[in-house]
DNA sequence: ATTATGAGATAGTAATACTATCTTTATGAA
DNA sequence: TTCATAAAGATAGTATTACTATCTCATAAT
């Protein structure tokens, strides 16, 4: 049994849709490699191009903007994380194993996903630490929210909340416990990274996050 | 009595003190304007020069690029804050009290400080909330820290994590709770105005969001 | 044989992010 | 009064960015 696992992006985010085709493959799988090393404000299409030795009207092709790009993978990962959350539970009775999986999910280092041949995850994962809050900390997040261009980013932290609700259903703050969770299994890694003041972590030590995090939703949903 | 509150600067965030100068105070003053009005990303020195009728090589005297000039008004208001908290928390002996005054501090939307007389400090909140994380997440982040030019918030940090210890001397993640607080109390806000399907609360209902911050850091620190 | 689609090639434009230089104006010390 | 100097206005120029437009060409479906 061969499996290939497609996640349905909105149409809105591109203009041609860049699973369709060899380009537009190429384009996600580099747009991913670049941003990663030289990050979002130094990325743009023309390097992009070169690096895939195409041309700059190419991409244009199928992406408006650099930040519909950064909204596109940035979507996909949360639409791939809930998938994962999804099948890590299956068949998981106990809300809080369920919540503890979800927060490592979240903040473990990933290996990279047999299942999406063009996607590196765990580069996708850096850009969702320090590029991720990008996609939304802008004049037209109202606008894009309209569009549902954050509706995996909130179908996810719907997900979670639910389950902080099953461990607790008189836990009052259940969104933002999740957004809370999520938010912070990235800015933590960052800053144990980059900014190791902010933390009381070591360098690349995942393991710490997880504690911290499951101390802090525990302590909260009692 | 009259006094005039002077922050103290890291000097090489500028090229020339925008404190000591009418057209350096005009050039901080506009560019919490414009930044707040059309957001970092549409912000240039062009379009803040003709905001002031000066020119855009006038305000490159002041600053190297506009990153230096988001970290300075960033910096600033990451001492204003301590600073604040500092009078806010004299003579207070109970640390669950000054770490409530804390959450408080962070959270709630600030009025106008009489003693700066060119800084609107609630558009200035407003800039922290939407575009603060901007200015450590970029890939120079590690130069930039090893110049200093986070030192206020990593100082912010390091307060509240003395605070958290003196509630609880045994928590194990004083500095990572601290930062949580700090980027909660911002993105918190951001949400519930912009994407409130990630929160609990109503638009700007700052009273909800210290109710749950509150809730968080004294279950975790018990 | 025709037509549509994907994509390479090339050109052009307005705005951005600077750097350089020259002049004017205000201040204050010799 | 003169002279020096610092702040800032005026102007020009450059490389890069963020696009838009058009034309060609290969392939594949009808």
């Amino acid at each position: 049994m061969e499996l290939q696992l497609q996640i349905k992006m909105n149409k809105k985010l591109f203009l041609r849709d860049p699973e369709q085709t060899e380009l537009g493959k190429k384009i996600i799988q580099h747009s991913i490699e670049v941003i990663n090393k030289n990050g979002f404000e130094a990325f743009t299409f023309k390097k992009l191009a070169e690096d895939i030795n195409s041309t700059e009207a190419g991409i244009y092709r199928y992406f408006e903007n650099k930040h519909k790009l950064l909204m596109y993978i940035t979507s996909w990962y949360w639409s791939w994380l809930e998938y994962r959350i999804m099948i890590h539970t299956l068949n998981v009775k106990d809300p809080v194993v369920k919540l503890k999986k979800v927060i490592q999910l979240l903040t473990a280092t990933v290996e990279d996903d047999i299942n999406t041949s063009h996607i590196n995850e765990n580069n996708l994962h850096q850009i969702i630490i320090a590029e991720g809050s990008k996609a939304y900390l802008t004049k037209h997040v109202s606008a894009d929210n309209k569009d549902q261009f954050f509706k995996p980013y909130k179908d996810l932290c719907a997900k979670v909340g639910e389950i902080i609700q099953e461990c607790n259903p008189a836990y009052k703050y259940p969104k933002s416990l999740s957004s809370t969770i999520i938010e912070m299994a990235h800015f933590q890694n960052f800053f144990m990274n980059n900014l190791p003041a902010l933390t009381d972590f070591g360098k690349e030590d995942d393991t710490k996050v997880i504690a911290y995090l499951e101390d802090l939703v525990f302590s909260a949903i009692k």
